[in-house]
DNA sequence: TCTGGGGTCCTAGGACCC
DNA sequence: TCTGGGGTCCTAGGACCC
């Protein structure tokens, strides 16, 4: 074992993060929500986030909306609504580049801010800094975030969780270890489940067990991001902050669970369809294109089974997709089980080329064709024009205006 | 917790090439 | 034909995140 020691700032790294983002944004629309047990997720019956009232009373994500209301009576379920969601998250990041550039928007709810050198420049501490953030946000969205500072950002994370709610905590280069005591090591950002359990084998059950940890175990044991996340829970900072905004993929991916459990091939074949229209529709968005396309079908005791396929030409239109989806279903489709879930990546790249043998004039008309269906499903709601191949997957979703046979028009 | 949907990155191992 | 070493690229799958 070795021990470490860090001190002063040699970086200064806030992570900011709403407190229950999504029922935050729900009561800042309509605040007679305050106060009550609320769950958001109501469209698929299973709770995607909830108040701390009803995290008190035992309700947890991922719980069907059912059970919770047993064990919470009057819990108010609510449809969630992402592009308000993202609004607020939009205006949030947005608040935080006031104090600082050196933004990363994490996710929906999350950013980390870079506040080194900013002491000066408003003259107080990274702590007070934090706290004008904090108030800032709450002044203008009406939600509350907590904020770690600390010199790392995996230090920084932990922080921020130390005293949620509309918490602010910093651990200081000296403060590490007596802060890190405490912390279990599988909540430790990037240690998950499995990590987890290997360590705890090596009698490392906390954090604090886990960065004074000689580099020689370290190396034996583990691999590189493993590495990184004891260096930074040791003071030394090796993830930067990352400011520009998302704007692309690499994957996209649409998965649909449904129950019962089918093996039902022509049901099965038009999930895939739908989730292959819906990535498609997502990846044309987006001006990318398909250069290779996974397909998984999920057993309903969890195994899951899978074929990648590689495309000749790279494509964004489900039509020109369609036999390498049939292909690889074939591949893994088989009668004897039954599955509850279908999903497909699209793996991208942005440079479509169009080799010598393509039928550029078949692409083409099959482009137009699918500029005024992305049109069309603009404005009256998505599915509103698929394949024929997706309606019997269809049949107990959304309502639709009309559907068109698209594999048989001739282009 | 018997498990929802959408992502990213890393690594081991095979193919292929001097 | 045999022998040996070393590099790059790609892929499938695992682990993690929210």
């Amino acid at each position: 074992m070795t021990n470490f020691c860090v001190h002063s700032w040699p970086k200064a790294i806030a992570h900011i993060d709403a407190d229950a983002f999504f029922v935050a944004c729900e009561r800042a629309l309509n605040p007679s929500l305050n106060g009550k047990c609320v769950a958001v997720g109501k469209e698929r019956g299973i709770i995607t986030a909830l108040s701390y009232e009803a995290k008190a009373r035992g309700v947890k994500r991922g719980m069907r909306s059912f059970e919770a209301k047993k064990i919470c009576p009057g819990l108010i379920v609510i449809e969630s609504d992402y592009e308000a969601y993202s609004l607020f998250s939009l205006r949030m990041f947005n608040i935080i580049k006031n104090f600082s550039p050196q933004v990363e928007e994490y996710s929906i709810d999350e950013a980390f801010v870079d506040l080194s050198g900013l002491r000066r420049v408003f003259s107080c501490s990274y702590e007070e800094i934090a706290k004008k953030m904090q108030i800032a946000v709450e002044k203008e969205l009406s939600i509350t975030v907590s904020i770690g500072v600390s010199i790392t950002k995996t230090l920084a994370k932990i922080a921020s969780k130390l005293k949620k709610p509309k918490g602010l905590a910093v651990i200081e280069g000296r403060n590490i270890q007596n802060i890190l005591r405490d912390i279990n090591i599988e909540d430790v950002w990037g240690i998950g489940s499995n990590t987890a359990y290997l360590l705890k084998k090596f009698g490392i059950n906390s954090a604090l067990d886990f960065a004074v940890k000689d580099e020689t175990f370290i190396d034996k044991y583990l691999s590189k991001p493993y590495k990184e996340t004891w260096l930074e829970l040791r003071g030394n900072s090796v993830f930067g902050i990352n400011p520009s905004a998302k704007s692309t993929y690499k994957t996209i991916s649409k998965a649909k669970s449904f129950y019962p459990p089918s093996s039902d091939e022509t049901f099965l074949f038009s999930e895939l369809t739908k989730n292959l229209e819906n990535a498609c529709a997502k990846a044309r968005r987006f001006k990318l294109s398909a250069a290779k396309i996974s397909i998984f079908l999920k057993t309903k005791d969890f195994k899951t089974s899978g074929a990648q396929i590689k495309l000749t030409t790279p494509s964004a239109f489900p039509p020109l997709l369609m036999d390498a989806l049939e292909e690889g279903f074939r591949y893994i489709y088989e009668k004897a089980y039954s599955y509850r879930q279908t999903e497909i990546v699209l793996h991208l790249t942005d440079n479509i080329q169009y080799s010598l043998f393509d039928d550029t004039v078949k692409i083409d008309k099959i482009k137009r064709i699918y500029d005024s269906i992305d049109d069309i499903n603009k404005k009256f709601g998505r599915n509103s024009v698929h394949l024929a191949s997706s309606i019997p997957s269809l049949k107990y979703g959304h309502a639709r205006i009309f559907s068109m046979p698209l594999m048989d028009i001739k282009v």
